[in-house]
DNA sequence: GGAGATTCCAGGGCATGGGC
DNA sequence: GCCCATGCCCTGGAATCTCC
């Protein structure tokens, strides 16, 4: 094709023809002084002008199909796009040879794509990111509230079905206005939801089931007539977003269901819904495109879903078009085992316009289930399966897995050490299937848990095959008051275009790791140099001291801060003012810490310096009567003593160390007691000949430094403390230095002894 | 086969302090 | 002065694994 024809085509596949609203066209003659920019002589080959000019405006560049696209290219079209600037901050610039479309955000190169699609998908550009976020958290808020006291439904996932149920109607036509009293406007949902699958039941049965859904949900109270009307305007609201073409409708719905869940309480927890931007960064990376059969076998409302039809639809063309239908009804499927968050998936498709997609209801572990899968053909998977054990995580994986065709895409959300940590089942994939990427994601996209995703490719064992790993550490969002995590500065969208490419490439971001599948199966962390200062060891020694004495640190903190920073005389004692102004801290100009050769011992393993000891299985409330017997429990303060109590059994020797298996807090135990033993929270115990108060304080410093990365979701066992190993000082051999130890503590000692007695 | 050790829990309770 | 979101600080029981 020539320049000519490749403009013509371009033009109407583009859409740019004059409307009431807009300047459009295509043509060689026509300069941009004829298009209202005076006096500019250029000419561009197809533009769009909107008449208003917040509207964003394009401009075409095209060359001929022999043409290969140069920089000059570029650079015409960037001139044209200068030119339009004056009047529109927003355009899109568009390079197009009847092969590859280049296209220009705001002056920036985007992307490049194969298919040259209509004016309104590149208008969409915009309306990505850029919805009004704030407006639907408060209107989610508003009916969440409105349901729970004013309707008096209890139930989160019911408000939830009940709200999607009345989007669904109002998207099928039902007509929703305020002053309609209960029983009408309970019908009219109803009705309008039965009369719109009827259709779609051909497809899915069990569209049946949010019907079922609605019609159970129980509620209190349905005079309160302000209640209906209000609720009535929150779901126009909603539903007037929704069908906003400013805005992405699934997205208005992502941060509605996101939102939504946040009034989640205890008796709901179980179902997690996978925020918004890891959707589409999962999607991305996945490389879905608009021919693949998607499944999510644990779909939850439908996110991911929602997101590969939304996103398979615009790469299509728009709604209108013939491959949306066939997208829809032939190339997404769902599982959910839950019956109300099936019902919810079912309503979320709805409100998209979809009763087609293919949800099933049923247990992603089954054979049932696998039989489902595999009739599919299924070519990408995206999913976040439930990460406990109990509901069958790796099962699940396993299950999917099984079910697919050789070398498919299948990535999933799950713990970071969720296959470390199960290594048999983890074994059992990698005999059959390639886990190719590892991407670790910011800690705080769930709460409690941190995440990664894990691609595979089916059907093709991992033998020695390195696995590829990288981490997002910061994704840009910030936690606002009362409304969770949000992108408010805009930064994700570059941060995901970011991190799309290193993944693509597999290089290019300093976190990257080659990961032999015989070794590890998570993102390694960059483990810490060892660093202790003075100021360790003096504050081990403080707390201890303060312990000793019954001294509340809180308290004591106070007494000095009122003093030096307000001059409060009160709780204060002379002498203590006077040390304090002469030495504000602790100084210790005797011994230096750096002074002697540190060398790596390993703590209670072979050749260890410790015994380790574990107490009997014992929990705190067994031991309901006060007495004089220390309990040391997992506790950070206190020297780990969680009460006194009283009993007859044999006791835990004392003059050791006890270490606390969350946070690896580690104190100096001089008299006999009872540790908590037995479970998550159980102390370990620590025994050594040469050990005595002032040493043990040393030691339990370096303890403390070296063994903090321990937490709650990765806690200290005896397996794993007889691997570690701790830094001491030496004589210079390999002999520990314990009389320099020693001495090293008394200096300190006798200051901050000096200190407390004083205060 | 049983006892003890370890892992698991998309965490939980509660004090605090800011907002209204 | 009350309500409730926030954030600090670490539960404890059951399932599962391991060892004798």
């Amino acid at each position: 094709m020539t320049e000519d024809e490749v403009r013509e085509i371009a033009g109407k596949i583009l859409g740019l023809e004059n409307t009431d609203t807009s300047i459009s066209g295509v043509g060689q003659i026509t300069s941009f002084n004829q298009l209202g920019f005076s006096g500019v002589k250029d000419r561009p080959d197809g533009w769009y002008l909107p008449n208003e000019v917040s509207f964003p405006a394009i401009i075409l560049e095209a060359k001929s199909e022999s043409t290969t696209i140069k920089k000059a290219h570029i650079d015409e079209l960037l001139k044209n796009l200068t030119i339009i600037e004056k009047k529109y901050k927003k355009h899109i610039g568009i390079l197009y040879n009847g092969f590859v479309v280049k296209i220009y955000k705001d002056g920036i190169f985007l992307r490049e794509e194969k298919e040259l699609k209509n004016k309104e998908y590149y208008l969409s550009l915009f309306s990505e990111n850029k919805i009004d976020t704030q407006k639907i958290y408060n209107i989610t808020a508003k009916i969440n509230n409105n349901l729970h006291f004013n309707f008096g439904i209890k139930n989160l996932y019911h408000r939830m079905i009940f709200t999607a149920c009345a989007l669904v109607a109002k998207r099928y036509g039902s007509v929703l206005i305020k002053g309609m009293n209960y029983t009408t406007f309970h019908t009219s949902i109803h009705t309008t939801l039965a009369k719109s699958f009827e259709e779609a039941r051909r497809q899915n049965v069990k569209l049946d089931i949010l019907l079922e859904a609605y019609s159970s949900i129980k509620m209190n109270i349905t005079e309160n007539q302000t209640a209906i009307d209000n609720f009535i305007e929150s779901v126009c609201e909603i539903s007037d977003n929704i069908n906003s073409d400013f805005w992405n409708g699934e997205d208005v719905m992502a941060i509605f269901f996101n939102e939504f869940n946040r009034y989640k309480g205890k008796s709901e927890s179980g179902q997690v819904f996978t925020p918004d931007h890891i959707t589409s960064l999962m999607y991305k990376i996945t490389e879905v495109n608009k021919d693949d059969l998607v499944l999510d076998a644990a779909c939850g409302s439908g996110a991911f879903l929602v997101k590969a039809m939304c996103n398979m639809i615009k790469e299509a063309g728009g709604n209108s078009t013939d491959k949306a239908k066939i997208i829809k009804k032939e190339q997404l499927f769902g599982i959910e085992l839950d019956k109300e968050i099936y019902a919810l998936a079912c309503a979320n498709m709805l409100i998209h316009k979809d009763g087609k997609t293919n949800l099933e209801q049923f247990d992603a572990r089954s054979y049932e289930a696998k039989k489902w899968i595999k009739s599919k053909k299924i070519t990408k998977v995206l999913m976040n399966p439930p990460f406990e054990n109990k509901y069958g995580c790796l099962d699940i994986v396993l299950n999917v897995l099984e079910s697919l065709e050789k070398d498919k895409t299948c990535a999933f959300i799950m713990p970071d050490n969720k296959l470390e940590t199960n290594i048999k089942k983890a074994k059992k994939i990698l005999n059959n299937h390639y886990l190719t990427k590892i991407i670790k994601l910011p800690n705080e996209i769930f709460s409690g848990v941190t995440s990664s995703i894990f691609i595979f490719k089916s059907g093709i064992p991992q033998d020695d095959k390195k696995i590829f790993a990288c981490a997002i550490l910061d994704d840009g969002l910030e936690t606002i008051k009362n409304q969770g995590r949000q992108d408010i500065k805009n930064k994700w969208e570059e941060i995901e275009r970011y991190w799309v490419d290193v993944i693509y490439r597999q290089s290019g971001d300093s976190s990257i790791q080659w990961l032999n599948p015989n070794e590890n199966l998570s993102y390694k962390a960059l483990e810490k140099p060892f660093e202790i200062s003075e100021h360790d060891f003096k504050k081990t020694v403080l707390n201890y001291i303060l312990f000793k004495s019954n001294i509340n640190p809180d308290e004591f903190k106070t007494r000095i801060i009122d003093f030096v920073l307000y001059n409060n005389r009160n709780n204060i004692n002379n002498e203590l003012i006077e040390i304090i102004k002469s030495k504000i801290s602790l100084d210790n100009d005797n011994l230096d810490i750096n002074a002697t050769e540190w060398k790596k011992f390993s703590i209670c393993g072979e050749n260890g310096i410790f015994k380790l000891m574990h107490p009997k299985p014992r929990k705190s409330t067994e031991y309901l009567e006060e007495g004089e017997i220390p309990f040391v429990a997992s506790g950070a303060f206190n020297n780990g003593i969680e009460k006194y109590v009283k009993t007859d059994e044999i006791l835990d020797k004392g003059k050791c160390i006890t270490v606390s298996a969350i946070g690896g807090f580690a104190f100096y135990q001089d008299k006999d007691f009872i540790g908590r033993g037995g479970a998550g929270s159980a102390i370990k115990i620590l025994y050594s000949d040469r050990l005595n108060e002032k040493n043990a304080l040393f030691i339990c410093t370096v303890l403390q430094k070296s063994l903090s990365k321990y937490n709650f979701t990765i806690m200290l066992s005896g397996d794993k403390l007889k691997k570690e190993y701790i830094y001491l000082p030496t004589l210079g051999n390999n002999e520990i230095d314990w009389e320099y130890m020693e001495k090293y503590i008394d200096s300190i000692y006798e200051l901050s002894n000096l200190w407390i007695q004083k205060a």
